[in-house]
DNA sequence: AATTTTAAGACAAGCGCTTGACTAAAATAT
DNA sequence: ATATTTTAGTCAAGCGCTTGTCTTAAAATT
């Protein structure tokens, strides 16, 4: 059906690897048979097949990026940057989108492997030991974005404790001393817990004492930090501020709080995580810790494409500081 | 370097046309051989050559996506659409980002008839004819999802005239009758243009004059809605309501509307289109007409899993509806 | 003028898998 | 006991491209 070298060949007289390489531009041929060859392919709209041209060259031009959900902003931006770096290469991308599901992901695994892609970006906000393993038996050239990771597996991270830690310490900076926080579901010592801890680092640094009231584990998404904020309300004492492990979160806490009759930042100060486009939609604007999404995403490229031409990296680990974005939902006590 | 079938066939003793046929669990070989096939390929930790298949059986089970910009929630959300459906059928996406530059986009067309995809997915807010062209000559089947197209491509819409006409009508029903609207761009006859129509429409069906101060084109981003909604309150006689051709431009002209010390439905009410994740974060939340983006991207595919499959499509051109979603940003006047 | 070098191209193997055609033996039917 | 069908496999061509090796004629060198 389709044209192939062959037919060029054949319709231009010349053999088959003569076509090959000036359609390639090795400079192996007359002007003459040139200017035929590719004019007769331009004249039978030839289109390069390229599955064959991968197999016989062994590699393929696509990256694989398995991620939890496209939908969701954080990935579509990580996958963004991730684009904006392979094209430059001229890799293509093919997205494995898993749910966060352990058997998905190392299905899609699998999936890549048998595509021969020439390299895989893993990101997720869990990091299994399996997929990991799985990663690394396969042989391809992977970054992971996630978590920090036990293998010696190219990765890039932000440091969620030291990230929280800041949100924190800007808060105590400003005077406050009772500091509520709403984390993300912290049972899986991913980021939530991470989070979590460098809340507590700060509050221990500054010799604030932990209080167990103050604290109210949500699971990143608005609806729980409505929920998680309503209970904080019911507390005796209030506390000047709240820490939310994501801006969905402290969106839901701004909401519930002027529901309740009080006002942000003056009776309540809230600061986010993530700094996701809601965070400028909400009222009063979101103050959060920003986090570079798309730089994540860029790097982790930059790193793949640096590993799949066989460069040693400066470093396999690499973490990329988020930023202290201040907007008008926190107030100074001093 | 990697197992190949003829590593199996030659450790098993059987020739390779007999381990692909067991591989792939055609039924023509003893129990025995099939056990001893299966074992040697789980041994060898066996990967077949997805790429050397392909180029076999001439199809490769990818879908190639070709969208604006990934990290836009709107394609992100589409396309993970697509990949639901896709993924029943065991379809790879490969996505590729082309910033609605009309050169990429033909660019990608041509990549993707390289890497001989099943199917092209096309979505864009605009949809140049060189593309459509492009589309219909590569002869791989498309599926559009855009405005109304002039080829006979499967195509998926939603029809912004009469959704933005469903709001309008919706704003004169609850009462008003001096409303405004903010428009996205609508020099290229595409959405913004169309939203625009459905308003004229609207008010011409009830019986309301169109007034030329009270519509302000923006640019479908939250900062246009702002300057649009700053430049309606400098109007002699304030709407009682806006329509804004997008979630964005609604936040923004609500952010304005606040700061200008007015109130948000009490004093103007306004609607939005869309249904963006921040027409729930904004205060109030927003009443708009809600796209059903990921239904857009779940019909294409089925679309284009038909086309593939060669059956005969009931429908050319789908039109999905939208849903008007009431919330808080709109008040009634009677 | 004889020899070496270079240029232009042909040949063929190979990338790893699928699949239709063929074969030989075993099972079933007559 | 013979003919027919089924089962279990093998063979080899083919998918469309790349690439190292080889050939031949022309160009350059001595």
């Amino acid at each position: 059906m389709a044209v192939t070298l062959k037919d060029i060949a054949k319709k231009a007289g010349v053999s088959e690897s003569t076509v090959s390489r000036v359609l390639n531009g090795i400079p192996k041929a007359s002007s003459e048979t040139r200017d035929k060859i590719v004019k007769m392919a331009k004249e039978l709209n030839y289109c390069p097949n390229d599955l064959a041209r991968s197999l016989a060259k062994q590699r393929n031009l696509i990256i694989g990026v398995i991620l939890t959900d496209i939908s969701n902003p954080y990935f579509a931006s990580v996958t963004a940057g991730i684009d904006e770096i392979a094209s430059l290469y001229d890799y293509n991308l093919i997205i494995s989108v898993t749910g966060g599901n352990e058997q998905e992901e190392l299905k899609y695994i699998n999936i890549l492997r048998e595509k021969k892609v020439d390299g895989i970006i893993f990101t997720s906000g869990r990091m299994p030991e399996s997929c990991e393993e799985a990663l690394l038996k396969s042989g391809i050239p992977t970054v992971i974005i996630a978590r920090k990771i036990k293998s010696s597996l190219p990765s890039i991270h932000i440091d969620n404790i030291s990230e929280s830690y800041k949100a924190v310490e800007y808060l105590i900076k400003l005077g406050h001393r009772r500091i509520a926080m709403i984390s993300g579901n912290f049972d899986d010592k991913e980021s939530g817990y991470h989070r979590l801890l460098g809340y507590k680092n700060a509050l221990s640094d500054y010799g604030i004492f932990f209080e167990d009231e103050l604290v109210v584990e949500g699971s990143f998404k608005m609806e729980s930090g409505v929920k998680a904020s309503q209970k904080l309300l019911k507390l005796k004492e209030l506390p000047t501020a709240i820490f939310t492990g994501s801006d969905a979160m402290a969106v839901g806490a701004i909401k519930t709080i002027k529901k309740a009759g009080l006002r942000v930042p003056e009776d309540i100060s809230v600061i986010g995580f993530d700094n996701n486009i809601i965070a400028l939609a909400c009222d009063p604007e979101l103050t959060t810790i920003g986090q570079p999404v798309k730089d994540l995403g860029k790097n982790a490229m930059e790193m793949l494409y640096k590993t799949i031409m066989g460069e040693e990296l400066e470093k396999k680990a690499i973490y990329l500081p988020c930023e202290l974005i201040v907007r008008d939902s926190v107030k100074a006590l001093i």
